[in-house]
DNA sequence: AGCCTTCCTGACCATTCGGTCAAGAAATTT
DNA sequence: AAATTTCTTGACCGAATGGTCAGGAAGGCT
């Protein structure tokens, strides 16, 4: 009898979750051009005809599947804001941004592969959102750069290896498992590779020693 | 007449290099499921069938795509060989993946693609080459280390951020650009960044000051 | 109960793609 | 120059894919 009532909002927020969950997965494993909709119907537990009932196309679909990580992502920044100096800004943002690679990392290649082949679809993300993020981070990074509290780095060259050796630890997560006898980091290993880029990346902007 | 004589043997090496050439900038820019092979047959200005006489199957010719760019990656290494410590050999080193990224920027993201999907045709090549490579970079590091030339950061983790920060240049290079004012970067630019990329590491692992 | 809106799904279709093939054109060899 | 090997290519094929649709089921509203 008591299977779950289950209203007609609910059933339709719950089926696009699961949905959009099945579909992160299938295309960071594939790719976009590799991915079909018939497997991702499959790991949804769907049948074809039925993701198309929620959402009309592909590129659809893969569209928001690329926005919501884009959400996640920025939300990582709110480090970077009350944070008294590079130290701890810095220091919470690249902890951060870990973190994400390692519970989100299907997301983080999606992301990847996206950019990779020309954002074809989130142009205008890029063009307005991370353009107005970078700016302001690049205005706080000036500013304490202005303070004496860190060396005078380009703020722009600094972000970028912040993201690219955070979410190397999703993206390449294949190859660091290969590299690490196959199998997946444990939870020290994890701490070791914080420990080690945020050493690394805060000492070399000078503020540790 | 003197249309240049060119051997058998010659026109099939030209003819392959024109082909892999065209298959590693189509599969950069769409992904291995999102190329085709009547586009990488246009873009080397041959016959569809002519690309298959050459290459049997879609999947060969991408393997020897990557193939090839794992060649290019590892002769990088080198610089790591004869130098007399980190500063000189992780300098040198940076400089010469970053060079890659610059000249190379279609090959690294085929690298990229391929080992983000898990790396189904080269995995062999991840654990026989790379892990070779891997440590024996890692033993000279930690010898490094043992003599007192650079601090204790984790080998492994350090090659990452280095793997990871110079081939973020190629890989997301269309993000760069975006935040460039949707320009690509001028000398001027890829000093700058290449001489950021070097403080923070170097800097980073107590190498310089 | 009756009506309406939302949801579900098997069957179907047009298109595209990887790959094949046979017939011939060019070189090379004998 | 005959024979042989290598290269070239248009036409073709089976399989897979994104997307459609019509008809029905299920839940909500009056």
């Amino acid at each position: 009898m008591n299977v779950t009532p289950m209203r007609k909002q609910n059933k339709r927020r719950e089926n696009e979750l699961l949905i959009l969950q099945a579909a992160e997965k299938v295309f960071s494993e594939a790719g976009f051009g590799g991915a079909t909709m018939q497997l991702i119907a499959d790991v949804a537990g769907l049948p074809k005809a039925n993701v198309h009932y929620y959402f009309t196309t592909k590129e659809a679909l893969y569209r928001q599947v690329v926005s919501n990580i884009f959400d996640v992502w920025l939300k990582a920044a709110e480090s970077f804001e009350d944070a008294s100096g590079p130290a701890e800004g810095i220091g919470a943002y690249i902890e951060a941004k870990m973190e994400i690679s390692r519970t989100h990392p299907a997301g983080s290649k999606v992301w990847a592969s996206e950019v990779m082949h020309g954002a074809p679809i989130i142009q205008d993300y890029l063009e307005t959102a991370l353009v107005e993020w970078t700016n302001g981070r690049m205005t706080v990074i000036n500013q304490w750069i202005a303070d004496g509290l860190m060396d005078p780095i380009s703020p722009r060259h600094l972000l970028y290896v912040i993201w690219s050796s955070t979410q190397h630890y999703a993206d390449f997560g294949h190859q660091i498992e290969t590299l690490n006898d196959g199998t997946s980091l444990t939870d020290d290993d994890w701490h070791v590779a914080k420990t080690a880029v945020k050493q690394i990346i805060l000492k070399g902007i000078g503020v540790i020693s």
